[in-house]
DNA sequence: GCAAAAGTGTTGTGTCTACACCCATGT
DNA sequence: ACATGGGTGTAGACACAACACTTTTGC
């Protein structure tokens, strides 16, 4: 079967998607969605569908496959393997979702059934890796944003506060984030207008190849 | 069905163990060991078996999940689920293989069975991803070995060159590598005797932990 | 003018590559 | 002595964090 970890940041707070189940085992209590395979399905698509089906959500942003459970022992009933995926909405929609799902902060989760607590820890993890040395912000942010937004989306994402100065250069040097030349106005108390950023890709790649160990040869030069 | 990537250093380039398939479809093309789960198997359990029984692959220093497949293109004739398998095996074992199994170089691989030429590289990519933020040069290397047979080994599986100055440095600062003062004699051609270094731990740690974006606070003391 | 929010300048630090130089051994 | 291979010293490039300072707005 497959799993999804569903993340997107809602109310400054990372939350997943859950369901509540309706059968035992684990009868009432919180759970990943997810299901079986169909014959001649791909996993992904198997996500995909069950996602859409029972939860609504069809705009992710992102997905990729976290890892596949096989202990006999994961499920009392019987045994079970289930390939996990890590899927990511943008952070200002509103997905319509059933009545029985619901947003959980992953800090501070309900008592999950399954392996699913270890499951939403391990795709948070993903989260925050990729976050360090990938463009997967793209992912969590709006079409546009400002820098405060996208660090207050960062921070959230990873946990601890993250500096906006810093931020911006860091995706900028990295060609990562490219200026709209919009202003988004202030707000009643005032203060300057922030400029618009968006993403240069919406699709994820590595910004930081090489932490070590890199080929040698002259120093790569920046892209002019 | 679980599929293993074993790989290895040998004669100072980087292999992977393929064995030949007896049967339709693929029949004599060569492939990625791995077999059938049996009931209330564990994947892990399961390629270490297949690797066990059927090429005779126990000493594996290391073995960590890939990915699952499940195209249903994938095998031509029944839809077929398969989760691969990194396995590395250090440098100076031999260890013996049925006639139908062999080493292959990464460079220059036969044509493969299914989609195990996809899979194999998908191997090497992990391998090399993680020999440059991990400790798991652990898994490559003998228990004890100077700096430059260290570097060749990772020449090998990088795939470019690797400066023995640097590696020795860029491991001794994170403390993946201590001396043990003992030396190894030099060969009839002469030389400095270089000293023997071995790995602090022999299990996956992250060595690189943030690349950027860490938190914030003063900068982490080096360990006295 | 003053508060609020955004953005820039600048300094310091740590980690890495590259390369010159020195050390220990065999013939 | 000299060739061979091992190891150290050091300088420069770079990326980053931290923090002070400036800019632009609302009131």
């Amino acid at each position: 079967m497959s799993l999804g970890v569903v993340l997107q940041v809602r109310d400054g707070v990372l939350q997943v998607l859950l369901w509540q189940r309706a059968r035992a085992p684990f009868e009432g209590s919180w759970s990943l969605p997810g299901g079986y395979l169909v014959p001649d399905e791909t996993l992904e698509t198997s996500i995909r569908r069950h996602l859409a089906d029972k939860v609504d959500v069809r705009e992710l942003s992102h997905l990729e496959q976290l890892e596949t459970l096989s202990d006999p022992q994961r499920s009392p009933q019987e045994w079970q393997l289930a390939t996990a995926y890590l899927g990511l909405v943008p952070s200002e929609l509103d997905p319509r979702v059933p009545s029985d799902t619901d947003w959980h902060p992953v800090d501070g989760l309900p008592a999950l059934a399954f392996d699913h607590e270890a499951i939403v820890l391990a795709g948070r993890e993903r989260l925050r890796a990729k976050l360090s040395y990938t463009n997967l912000g793209f992912a969590l942010a709006p079409a546009e944003f400002t820098i405060s937004e996208l660090r207050d989306l960062y921070a959230a994402a990873l946990g601890h506060d993250v500096s906006a100065t810093n931020l911006q250069r860091v995706l900028l040097r990295r060609r990562v984030l490219e200026g709209t030349g919009r202003l988004r106005p202030p707000g009643p108390a005032g203060g300057r207008p922030g400029a618009l950023f968006r993403f240069r890709k919406q699709t994820l790649e590595i910004t930081d190849q090489f932490a070590v160990l890199r080929p040698p040869g002259p120093a790569r030069v920046p892209v002019a």
